[in-house]
RNA sequence: GGGCCUCUAGCUCAAUCGGCAGAGCAGCGGACUUUUAAUCCGCGGGUUGCGGGUUCGAUUCCCGCGGGGCCCA
């Protein structure tokens, strides 16, 4: 096969690069360029995408003996990811893009140029095992259960999984580490990366305040009295604690978190912990790694990158998805994804849309 | 000028009939993390405005002084 082999600069896609030689494919490195100005993304230990990951990228490919490309893809990294990425706190969700990442640009610009050149698939560093079942090719969960990253990999349609490859599945983080050393890649002590890339200095807050500027508003009580301000809507997400600066304390002395956030009348309402309680949501953006699902269902959902699979009933409406928790779940966002998983098996992924309190729900009996 | 209220941790406030002074926020440290200025865990010896008094014992009761607020002249 003649393999694409997408190289971060970490030590995950160069060991994954590397066993695709080992199992003798024809392999090409790539590098994608996402942003014109590098040195304003995270940069080595922090980042994928920086010049200092490229150089690093350059490195792992030459030790492999395989040639070694750059694609600048950095508009349609603007377009489909950061630009949404700022609309969407703009309308008062938390957007994970990570996953928009995944979805628009690894698994699919680079995905359709890589075919385009005559490329039979492309392999990444992800973490997910890959099977079939018949005719479709099957996402499943990683063998490290602790860098499993199935959940960022859930928008992924059958057509894309099917030109994928990903050699570290079956592979302990540790030991994938082990094998770089040995293999003389430079980069096998190189700490993972984590955060949001396109923030080079980790001030989420600080990148919205650029783009939206400051949107002052009230942080309200459930009741809607106003207890204290705050500069933007956008420097929260639902369940947030910090950064809320109230002085007065709650009548009961409790900490108070986010339950509410309306970027059109800019405000922020708080209350106790149990009040994030979440028995049901909604999700639009359906995606299914195999056929489309219908009907109703019970299945195992996941919403948030390393959380616990949970026991929840499932039912479509219309082009979107309602879900039934068995057990109530605390800080769940609009904005972030749910993914569907059958036992160790991804079913696919929506966005969540809306999300009602268990509490309430109570209450209407 | 008179009456009433108030002064506790950096900030906002708790502390039953006087009985070892605590919470939230902020801060610092740690865990977790390829999404959230996310979450979670740990860290509070502060002359309880000052000076007296009553009491075995005062943040709590009494007197005086000082800061702040409200009301009446």
């Amino acid at each position: 096969m003649r393999v694409l082999a997408a190289m971060s600069g970490g030590v995950d896609s160069a060991v994954a690069a590397a066993r695709m030689v080992d199992a003798g494919h024809e392999v090409t490195g790539v590098h994608l360029a996402l942003s014109k100005n590098p040195q304003s993304f995270r940069s080595g230990a922090r980042g994928c995408c920086s010049r200092e990951d490229s150089h690093d990228a350059r490195r792992a490919a030459d030790r492999l003996g395989i040639p070694f490309y750059v694609w600048d893809l950095s508009d349609r990294f603007v377009e489909d990811v950061i630009e949404d990425f700022v609309s969407e706190y703009a309308a008062g969700r938390t957007p994970n893009p990570c996953l928009r990442c995944n979805e628009k640009i690894k698994f699919a610009a680079v995905l359709e140029r890589g075919v385009a050149l005559g490329f039979d698939g492309v392999a990444t560093g992800h973490y997910a095992m890959l099977g079939r079942d018949g005719d479709h090719v099957t996402l499943n969960r990683a063998v490290d259960p602790g860098k499993d990253q199935s959940y960022v990999l859930g928008v992924l349609y059958q057509q894309q999984l099917a030109h994928s490859l990903f050699p570290l599945g079956d592979s302990l983080k540790s030991d994938v580490r082990l094998e770089a050393a040995e293999r003389g890649l430079t980069v096998a002590l190189k700490p993972d990366s984590h955060d949001i890339c396109f923030i080079a200095d980790g001030d989420t807050a600080g990148f919205l305040d650029r783009h939206l500027g400051s949107q002052p508003g009230a942080i309200l009580d459930e009741g809607g009295n106003r207890l204290g301000e705050h500069a933007g809507s956008h420097h929260f997400t639902i369940g947030q604690r910090k950064g809320l600066k109230i002085a007065a304390p709650a009548a009961d002395g409790k900490p108070r978190y986010v339950l509410d956030i309306s970027p059109v009348d800019k405000t922020v309402t708080v209350g106790p912990r149990e009040h994030l309680a979440v028995s049901r949501l909604e999700g639009i953006r359906c995606s299914w790694t195999q056929a489309e699902l219908l009907g109703e269902w019970s299945a195992l959902v996941q919403v948030r990158a390393h959380g616990a699979p949970m026991p929840a009933t499932i039912t479509r409406t219309g082009t979107g998805l309602v879900v039934e928790l068995a057990e109530p779940a605390h800080g769940i966002a609009s904005g972030q994804a749910v993914v569907i998983y059958d036992g160790e098996r991804v079913v696919g992924a929506a966005t969540i849309s809306a999300t009602t309190s268990a509490v309430a729900a109570q209450l209407a009996g």
